[in-house]
DNA sequence: GCAGCATTTGCACACGCTTGCAAAAAGCGA
DNA sequence: TCGCTTTTTGCAAGCGTGTGCAAATGCTGC
């Protein structure tokens, strides 16, 4: 490797004839340079090629400007959507992000928050899974920022950013009944997060208040092939369902595609379909999905403007927003 | 914000007993220590909640063991699959990635790079966009690793992972001559990155060879609307074509959409369709479409292989990588 | 017990930066 | 020009590490 390394402050201070500190200054906002010095910084700076060491400011001010993101199945629509809008936002607010890739096993969240430690991210997110207790604490005391989307968790101190799923599952159930359908059915998957499981029950609860019955189906993990393999279980039934709300978009699809193509069962007309997430697919024509859409960059501006305030919040902060529902082609009527 | 800071090496040796270069060797592989003392050591960072500071180690030792992937559009399919194998391979290879969104204006890439730089990143992947050579340039001379994917460009230095798009377009040429297709047509985007346009100059040399004429049309961005946009120009044309290739699995799906929705066209009966990268949805039953696979996680293998290898590299080095035909239905026959 | 050797340990410096503090410079009114 | 205040500048300490070097320790074979 070539030794000649990275072009230090030291070196621009000597070019420009002046200090290291007032090299350090220039680059500092908020500090005291005449403008005649910072001129000639800059120009030795840009000579020279100087960009100032993150690293090196990050030991000293003890503020990295590093987030980390820890989140699994990133090509999946909907987190990579919530991922983009994310560091969207910190780019914004002069963050950078660090993304750590989680798979099912349940340390892998926790080993995440430990590369988080170790290189002093400001804050981490959490999209995907949930850590032991032992580090997230030790997250906090550490001054890092904890923010949890979509983890229903009552644990103090991390902002906690959930989506109504209950209330939006409630609304579903009666937009199937307006639409005259009576036998319906949830399918889900079995990964059993909290917003999977909000969102069953929420519409096991609502139909059961309109005095109705839920056929509930679970299989595999969240994906197109899920819903595929449900609609495997739900279509043979004896009584068929006549409208069924699916965990998420994906799910939905798979489960469309195998009603259509295989068992040849028209959308909407022989049975209503509704999603969650509002992927990018649910809107493609061939599906025409009527969902529910995730707020992804309010939920990227409320975790970021949390996470970047200079105050110290509220130790118990939680958040929830709204899903609305996108009206399209595969419930009846509308 | 809570002033106790993050427990240091001086403070797990005192409790340890010993120097604090033990604890810095403990943590340091390769290095001597006496298995008692580690122990101890161990003990200590366990019970204080010690984390090595990969800044200031990253200070020292002048490799931060981060790697900046520069991308844009990160909640597209075939982008968010590629990083997601790329991140995967960085932490085997005990890396982190750091991810920085570039939108479509010329600079965004080369500021990516400048924040790649101040944070002392070992190694750069560019997905997206060309930085200007001034600034490739800089992060070389720094010591920093690039590697450009699907950017056919000629510079040395970094190193290059493309994909045949040139041979892949020829054989989905003669895959329709063999389909008895005559009447060739070339979906594309207006972004006119390298890969599109190899795919299209293959595509449409590979016909004259074959004695046949393309009719080219490009349209927006590269997705599912621009496809639907670019169906819009070609099926009503008084001469339709009776097959198209698109540039990306992503216009493949607006495209077939639109043909069977809009126009009530039959894929494959009456218009062959093959796309580019192998989506997943190019999987999903609605569309069955014929496309070549991306190898992304050969891509991510080459890449990141490359940028931790200890040895220096040589200047110009090009990977060159194989996409293979998934064959589908969106075409007759096979 | 002791010479001879290999291993372990501690000291101290370096990495590139920020920042409090005091000295120097600049501005200003008389 | 001179006192005074305000701004700018340089010095030096410190952030948490890794590592070369020399001293100290532990082992082995007599």
């Amino acid at each position: 490797m070539s030794q000649k390394l990275f072009v230090s402050a030291q070196e621009v201070a000597e070019k420009a004839g002046v200090s290291r500190s007032a090299v350090s200054r220039t680059f500092t906002s908020g500090a005291s340079v005449s403008p005649k010095t910072r001129q000639k910084v800059l120009d030795a700076a840009e000579a020279l090629g100087y960009h100032v060491n993150h690293l090196a400011r990050g030991l000293m001010r003890n503020e990295s400007g590093i987030v980390c993101l820890i989140v699994s199945e990133i090509g999946t629509p909907y987190r990579s959507a919530l991922l983009g809008a994310l560091t969207q936002q910190l780019q914004n607010s002069g963050k950078i992000s660090m993304l750590i890739n989680t798979d099912r096993s349940d340390g892998s969240v926790d080993l995440a928050l430990r590369q988080a430690i170790r290189y002093r991210a400001d804050a981490s997110i959490i999209l995907s899974g949930l850590p032991d207790k032992s580090i997230t604490d030790l997250c906090l005391k550490n001054g890092q920022r904890l923010v949890l989307i979509n983890r229903d968790d009552d644990r103090e101190g991390p902002l906690k950013i959930n989506i109504d799923d209950a209330d939006a599952a409630a609304r579903i159930a009666t937009a199937f009944v307006r639409a005259g359908c009576r036998k319906l059915a949830f399918a889900n998957s079995q990964a059993g997060t909290p917003s999977l499981m909000a969102r069953e029950r929420g519409f096991v609860a609502a139909a059961r208040a309109l005095g109705l019955d839920v056929v509930v189906e679970r299989f595999g993990h969240t994906g197109y092939e899920s819903g595929r393999a449900v609609a495997q279980q739900l279509l043979t039934r004896k009584e068929r369902p006549d409208a069924v709300f699916c965990a998420t978009d994906l799910l939905a699809c798979g489960f469309m595609d195998a009603a259509r193509h295989q068992f040849s069962i028209s959308v909407p007309d022989q049975i209503c379909v509704a999603g969650f997430d509002d992927i990018e697919q649910a809107s493609w024509s061939s599906y025409g999905l009527t969902t529910f859409a995730q707020p992804v960059d309010m939920i990227a501006r409320e975790a970021v403007s949390w996470l970047v305030a200079e105050t110290a919040q509220p130790e118990n902060h939680t958040v929830r927003l709204h899903a609305d529902l996108v009206w399209r082609t595969s419930i009846r009527g509308g």
